[in-house]
DNA sequence: TTATTTAACTTACCCGTGAG
DNA sequence: CTCACGGGTAAGTTAAATAA
């Protein structure tokens, strides 16, 4: 196996690398690189980019190649009077598929604490349906019977006729997400609370609006989530299929968020414009 | 190994568009 | 007009790569 000496062409101050020939991405040039010296080929990087690099020289002695590199970073360096260590990397190691593991299995940790029930509470049973002692008909136990939890231990509770109402007119999961919010928020929540609480950093001034309920925000989320068949975790036990599902799992809560976020804005815009209206 | 740098990802926000 | 959504921005956070 040949090294590479690669002049990043994109890169100032200059850098240069050794990278096994391997990593060229067009793989019928991985066979014979010996042509390419003094031609700019796309290099494989890291999480799957790739960049353009000059072949400056091919050879088999690593070591000869990384200190060659070095030269040409202290050259490159000193020339543009900039304080860098600019030589990237050597050869990678092939630990890179055994991360994967770790990868997977953190996802499934932060799944299982997104999925995490809370203590919120919302809808609770009015207590004035108790039926008194006897053969008369219990009201609350009535009342409790038909209504559903939203997802397994959220506490967040509808009328199984509302959930069955909504679903019939939801065709999209982001739409299905927003109808189930105007559900369970009043106009009063959506319209004083962002989706996450979190600083707008695209604006400094601005004061952030506070998150909205977090256990009927998680139920929603999760319930729309499971909807598209994303509750259960991967158990296929390939690892490539896992990535996968994880990832369109990712693509799916963000585009619920992204919705979501979307609605509770407008309804804050809209709430402010009201609100002015009034005033004048 | 730990510390530092770099790259990717997030999220609130803005704007425009198009369907109904 | 309302609603849904895509494209884009800034800068904070997180995770990976690299240096020491």
């Amino acid at each position: 196996m040949s090294y590479l000496l690669i002049d990043w062409v994109d890169e100032l101050p200059k850098t240069y690398s050794v990278v096994l020939c391997n990593r060229l991405e067009d793989e019928s040039l991985r066979s014979d690189p010996s042509k390419l010296v003094g031609k700019t080929v796309q290099i494989l990087w890291n999480r799957g980019k790739s960049y353009p690099g000059l072949v400056l020289k091919i050879g088999t002695d690593e070591e000869v190649l990384v200190r060659e590199a070095d030269e040409l970073a202290i050259k490159a360096a000193s020339e543009n009077q900039v304080v860098s260590t600019s030589r990237r990397g050597k050869k990678r190691g092939a630990d890179r598929a055994d991360k994967i593991e770790e990868i997977v299995s953190a996802s499934l940790r932060l799944e299982e604490e997104a999925n995490r029930p809370t203590d919120t509470t919302i809808n609770s049973i009015d207590e004035v349906g108790t039926a008194p002692e006897g053969d008369s008909i219990n009201y609350e136990e009535k009342y409790r019977e038909l209504k559903v939890e939203l997802y397994p231990d959220s506490g967040v509770f509808l009328p199984s006729s509302d959930l069955a109402a909504i679903k019939i007119a939801s065709n999209k999961p982001t739409v299905l997400a927003r109808n189930l919010f105007r559900r369970l928020f009043s106009i009063e929540e959506m319209s004083s609370h962002s989706l996450f609480g979190k600083k707008c950093n695209a604006n400094q001034g601005q004061v952030p609006l506070p998150e909205i309920d977090v256990g009927r925000r998680n139920a929603v989320i999760n319930y729309v989530l499971k909807e598209e068949g994303f509750d259960a975790p991967p158990t296929t036990g390939n690892i490539e299929a896992d990535g996968i599902f994880l990832k369109a799992k990712k693509t799916t809560h963000k585009e619920i968020s992204k919705s979501l976020t979307e609605l509770l804005r407008q309804e804050h815009k809209q709430r402010v414009i009201s609100n002015y209206r009034l005033v004048t």
